[in-house]
DNA sequence: GTGGTCTAGACCACT
DNA sequence: GTGGTCTAGACCACA
């Protein structure tokens, strides 16, 4: 037998920092890796309570996240045994991962000059970046 | 209008999509402004009505904004006259300039990668970014 | 001033022996309430701390409630001043009515024939129903 | 298949969009039954995995409303032979019959009232029903 | 005062 | 042990 079968493709991280609600960017890393690919369907999630520990957050707010993905159909759940990647055709739209990443560069470009990194610099600082 | 003595080199720009609560943007901008050293001590901020008018916001929230900095001593308000950096406090240190640079950058490369861009398309994209 | 301006056109009622989740009661009487007219475009819910005084129940499971309806779009809420139904055109189609319509009346039927009484007398029952 | 001495005199149907849980349906049903009259002391349900298969759910499910009902002295359970309405109690009281017919009626004019169905329509609702 | 988010902890339905 | 519902109570954003 091999554990890696559905094992889930994700590894979420938090940023207390940032004010957005932690539901939320659950949801959003989701998406992202829904988007990316590394989430298939038919794949598994991590339970509510473990993944509401490996975030040193409540189950309530997992359950919320993924909640809300069911509603729109992104996720299925089946009580007792877990919470699934929908078979249902994703969004997977080339579109929405192009404008996601737009958006992002978009910010992240915006919240650099803000701190006074103008855009000539930030191609050596991320260069420099090691994990 | 006029803009001239003492007049707020910092542009605002909210992103509601982020589920960061508004004030907490407005911190963050303002003191990213400090850090980089466009807003210096002695600096006059807008007025609590003329930002909730541009930023299509609640006074209240400004409010909330301005008064959490100065509790935390980096802004002083002078009734009848406004609000304005402290010249008080050292709040430019070096450090903490660039703790939150690599912070946003930590942030955008983790965020990138979760969408399936790797470290080494990102230069291509910054390079490409225009507006 | 006319306080009967958007005032809430709907009693809630909770079965607590039904075993079915507080929270689909009220999405469920909110949906009859809209289906069948009493709730209109525009009109004010009851608040969530008002409506969790009145039904005996927790803040949280009326804003669940609330806000599974606001994600279908049903309902939309302005922080600070209430939860109104949606001006989007609702779902109100006549037949979602009237089958809604049948499936109370087959349920009624059914448990009153598990309960030994038949479709004949039922009427009577109805007719001698008083309040 | 035999269904000779002692066959259940019931018919169960779950609802599973009522939201109520299925074991309380069950149980709901037995004492219905019960109350009136088609099931009598002495009587013998059918086994726990028979009836899991015909209402396609788990037998845990089935042998927690069996359980229930044994505990409240409904049921009494002999091991290798089945399971039994009790004939200790006298279970069939008739105000606790004319009770429940009442509940169901009342919830039943109050959803109709909900989905705007006045009183006098429902006589000629019910008279209009087949099957 | 109105809705939104979160925690801590309970109990239930089900595998 | 997995998800679902609920309570009680805290703090936040906003009008």
């Amino acid at each position: 037998m091999n554990s890696t079968i559905n094992a889930p493709n994700i590894k979420f991280s938090l940023d207390p920092s940032s004010g957005a609600p932690i539901y939320r960017q659950i949801i959003q890393q989701i998406e992202y890796a829904i988007l990316s690919g590394r989430l298939r369907p038919g794949d598994r999630l991590p339970t509510i309570r473990s993944l509401a520990v490996e975030l040193k957050t409540n189950p309530n707010t997992i359950a919320r996240a993924y909640g809300e993905l069911e509603i729109r159909g992104i996720l299925t759940t089946q009580v007792g045994s877990g919470t699934f990647i929908s078979d249902k055709k994703p969004v997977v739209e080339e579109d929405s991962l192009n404008r996601k990443i737009r958006e992002v560069l978009a910010r992240f470009i915006q919240d650099m000059r803000d701190l006074g990194v103008e855009k000539r610099e930030l191609v050596r600082l991320i260069e420099g970046y090691n994990q």
